[in-house]
RNA sequence: GCGCUUGUAGCUCAGCCGGAUAGAGCAUCGGCCUUCUAAGCCGAGGGUCGCAGGUUCGAGUCCUGCCAGGCGCGCCA
C-alpha cells in the first residue's frame, strides 16, 4: 500500500478518525459533518498536504481555528508515512511526509507503465462523446481542428478515468445544405460537360465542389447532363441581378430535383456527401483521433425515428399548431421561446432530427452524453435539454462542452479566413504547416470555452519558444542518458536502484518524486472537469522540473547505487511524460 | 434590448470545492556549453486580479450593480 497518488485519502481517514475521536470527548457536535479538504502544497515550507479543517470547524465547535487544530492534531493516530505535523497560519494542518514512502512512486511507475495514472473513478459508466459534427459541406477548417483535438482528448481522459467512452459523428447529410451541396456539384458537374452557366451567389465555390464533379464526370459520363438553358428556365434573379440568393439557390435546388429525377438526383448527392465525409474520415484518422460510430442523420428519417419522436413529444403533451406549423413548447421547459419541429411546408426542422437523435441517445442508455460544439451554438441547449425532459429523460444527464473557435495568426499577424468565398484554412493545411503534434498540444493548450490565438509561427519553430518540443524535448533527453548509460559499457540494474531510492534526496529529486506521483490526480482531475489543459500545464512543469534536475545533478555517476536510483527516477519521468502525451495524442520521440 | 460568456504582468494564458506572500511561458535585461542533446539551465525587473459594494475567520475565486470585449437571439444547419 504504498500508492502516493493515495496519500491524500490515507491522510484523509486519518483525520476522520481523529474527528471521531474529538466527537466522542465532546469537543465537536456528535452530528457535525465534516468536509474534508486535503491540498497539496504550493510551499515545501508548509509541508507536503495540508487541511484546513479546523478553520472549517471552528464555528460550530465554538473554539479558536488553531486551538482546534491543536486538538485535532494531537488526536490524529500514529502513521508512519506521516513524519511529521505542525499548525500553521490561520489553522493549517500541514502533513510532513516520509520520502521513502513518497519514492515508492517510482516503483508504481515502473510497474504500471502505461498504465500508470489510469483509474477506475468512471466505474465504467457509459458515456458517449459526440464531437466535431461538422456538415459534410466542405473539407474541415481549423475552427473543426479545435473542437477535434478536445473532444478527442476528453474522450481519452475519460477512458483513463475508467469510463466506457462512446466517440460519436453526428453526420448532418439531411437538410437544405447538403441540397444546396449537390446543387453545386451538378452546376461544376454541367461545366464539365461544356455547358456554360452562372455560378450561384449561394452555392459552394470550393474547389473541392470542382474536384467532385470532375469525378463524377470521368467516372459517369453525360449521364446526368442537361442543357444550360433548360436548366435556367424560369430561375428567378441572383443576386448580383438584384435577385434574393436565397430565393435563387432554392430554385436551382428544386430544379436540380426535377431535372434529374430522384434517383440521378440521388446519385449526386451521394457523390459529394460520400467524397466529402472521406475527406473527413481520413482527415480526422490523420489527426489521430477516431470514431466508434458515424451516425447519420438521414438514417433518423429513414427509420422513422423523426416520427416517433414528434409522437411522443405530442403525447406528452409539449406540441402544439399555429401558423399551419408544429411547435415545441419548449419555453414551459425554461427556453426562451418556442421552437418550430414541422414546418408549414410539412418538413421537418433541424431542430425535430435532432430531438430525434437525443431520443435515440437515451435510449442507448448511456450513463452521461457530452456533446462538443462550437461556442456559437449555446443559445442551442436549453432547446435540446427542453426536448430531453419533455421526452421523459434525465437533463443532467447531457453536458454540453462550448468550444471558441480559434484565431489564426502567423507572428502578429492574423489569417483573414472566409467561408463564402470558399477561401479558408483547413485542417489539412494546418496540419501540413505545423504537424499533428504541435497542432494537437496548441489546440487544447488553453481552457476550451475561452477564445484562443493559434500562432503558426510560433507552432512551428523549432526553439525553446515552443512548448511542445520543451515536453517532448524532456522524454528524448531520459532516452539519450540512457543510450549514453549503453556506450559507457554500464546497465542499469533495476532492482538495486528501487532498493536505493532513499539515496534521491537532492531538492529537484523531492520536487520531481512529488510531481510523479500527482501526475494520476491530474489525469483524473482533466478528465472530470472536461480540461486537458490541466494535464498539458501538469506536463510542462513535469518537462521544467526534469530540465532543471538535468541541469544540477550529473545523473551518470560512478556512484553504481546513485546512478540507479536516478535511473529509475527519470525513466518514471520519461513514462509520465510519454503517458501524458499520449492522452494527448502527441508522440514522445526517443530523439529530436 | 434580452440571454450566455470573458476581463489576472508589455503579450498569450493558468489559478482545483473560497485558503497561507497571485503563478507560468513569451518578450526585456544579466549570467551558464572541454563533462548525460544549449530545442536546455540559473538570476532580475514587471500586478490596484476591469471598477464599486456585499457575504466571512479568509475573496482573483461566491453575490449584486456598473464599465468594456466576444457570442447567440430563423419555419438555416
Amino acid at each position: 500500500m504504498s500508492g502516493s497518488p493515495f496519500m491524500k485519502k490515507r491522510l484523509e481517514t486519518l483525520l476522520r478518525s481523529a474527528l471521531e475521536r474529538l466527537k466522542t470527548a465532546g469537543d465537536l457536535p456528535a452530528d457535525q459533518e465534516v468536509p474534508l479538504q486535503i491540498e497539496r502544497t504550493r510551499d515545501p515550507a508548509h509541508g507536503d498536504f495540508a487541511a484546513n479543517t479546523a478553520m472549517l470547524l471552528a464555528k460550530s465547535a465554538r473554539c479558536d481555528p488553531r486551538r482546534l487544530a491543536e486538538k485535532i492534531r494531537a488526536a490524529l493516530p500514529e502513521d508512519p508515512a506521516v513524519i511529521r505535523t505542525e499548525i500553521a497560519g490561520p489553522g493549517f494542518i500541514n502533513f510532513f511526509l516520509d520520502a521513502i514512502a513518497q519514492h515508492r512512486v517510482i516503483a508504481d511507475i515502473h510497474g504500471q507503465g502505461p498504465g500508470f495514472g489510469r483509474s477506475s473513478i468512471g466505474a465504467g459508466q457509459r458515456v458517449q462523446v459526440e464531437f466535431v459534427s461538422a456538415n459534410p459541406t466542405g473539407p474541415l477548417h481549423v475552427g473543426h481542428g479545435r473542437g477535434a483535438a478536445y473532444g478527442a482528448v476528453v474522450a481519452d481522459l475519460l477512458e483513463a478515468a475508467g469510463f466506457d467512452v462512446h466517440r460519436e459523428y453526428y453526420v448532418n447529410d439531411a437538410g437544405r445544405q447538403m441540397d444546396i451541396l449537390a446543387a453545386s456539384v451538378w452546376l461544376r458537374y454541367l461545366e464539365n460537360c461544356g455547358e456554360v452557366l452562372p455560378f450561384p451567389a449561394n452555392g459552394y465555390r470550393g474547389e473541392y465542389v470542382r474536384d467532385i464533379a470532375s469525378d463524377l464526370y470521368r467516372t459517369q459520363g453525360e449521364r446526368y447532363r442537361t442543357s444550360a438553358d433548360e436548366v435556367l428556365l424560369g430561375l428567378p434573379p441572383d443576386e448580383p441581378q438584384g435577385g434574393d440568393k436565397e430565393e435563387y439557390i432554392d430554385a436551382v435546388v428544386s430544379k436540380s430535383k426535377n431535372l434529374l429525377g430522384p434517383e440521378r438526383y440521388c446519385e449526386v448527392f451521394n457523390a459529394g456527401l460520400d467524397s466529402i465525409l472521406d475527406d473527413i474520415r481520413d482527415d480526422l484518422g490523420e489527426f489521430g483521433t477516431h470514431y466508434q460510430e458515424w451516425f447519420s442523420e438521414q438514417s433518423l428519417t429513414e427509420t422513422g425515428a423523426v416520427e416517433r419522436a414528434l409522437e411522443r413529444l405530442k403525447s406528452s403533451g409539449y406540441v402544439y399548431e399555429k401558423d399551419g406549423a408544429q411547435w415545441f413548447a419548449s419555453t414551459r421547459l425554461g427556453d426562451e421561446k418556442d421552437r418550430v419541429l414541422v414546418r408549414e411546408n410539412g418538413q421537418t426542422t433541424y431542430f425535430a432530427s435532432d430531438v430525434a437523435y437525443h431520443l435515440n441517445k437515451l435510449e442507448r442508455g448511456f450513463d452521461r452524453i457530452v456533446n462538443v460544439w462550437g461556442a456559437d451554438h449555446h443559445g442551442y441547449i436549453p432547446r435540446v435539454k427542453a426536448a430531453i425532459q419533455a421526452l421523459g429523460g434525465d437533463a443532467s444527464k447531457l453536458e454540453v462542452l462550448l468550444v471558441q473557435f480559434a484565431v489564426l495568426y502567423r507572428g502578429t499577424e492574423r489569417v483573414q479566413m472566409s467561408t463564402r468565398s470558399g477561401e479558408f484554412v483547413t485542417l489539412r493545411q494546418l496540419r501540413n504547416e505545423v504537424g499533428k503534434d504541435a497542432a494537437r498540444f496548441f489546440y487544447v493548450m488553453r481552457k476550451s470555452d475561452q477564445h484562443m490565438d493559434f500562432d503558426l509561427k510560433l507552432a512551428t519553430s523549432r526553439t525553446n519558444e515552443n512548448p511542445v518540443y520543451y515536453v517532448q524535448y524532456a522524454h528524448a533527453r531520459v532516452c539519450s542518458v540512457f543510450r549514453q548509460l549503453d556506450e559507457k559499457g554500464w546497465a542499469r540494474d533495476l532492482g538495486r536502484g528501487m532498493r536505493r531510492l532513499e539515496r534521491l534526496c537532492e531538492p529537484h529529486e523531492l520536487t520531481l518524486v512529488a510531481s510523479l506521483s500527482r501526475y494520476p490526480e491530474v489525469v483524473e482531475q482533466a478528465a472530470l472537469q472536461y480540461a486537458p489543459h490541466h494535464l498539458v500545464h501538469y506536463l510542462r512543469d513535469l518537462a521544467a522540473e526534469f530540465h532543471g534536475y538535468y541541469n544540477s545533478c550529473q545523473f551518470l555517476v560512478e556512484d553504481g547505487d546513485l546512478r540507479d536510483a536516478r535511473l529509475n527516477l527519470i525513466d518514471a519521468v520519461r513514462q509520465v511524460i510519454a503517458n501524458g502525451l499520449g492522452l494527448l495524442g502527441v508522440s514522445a520521440p526517443e530523439t529530436m
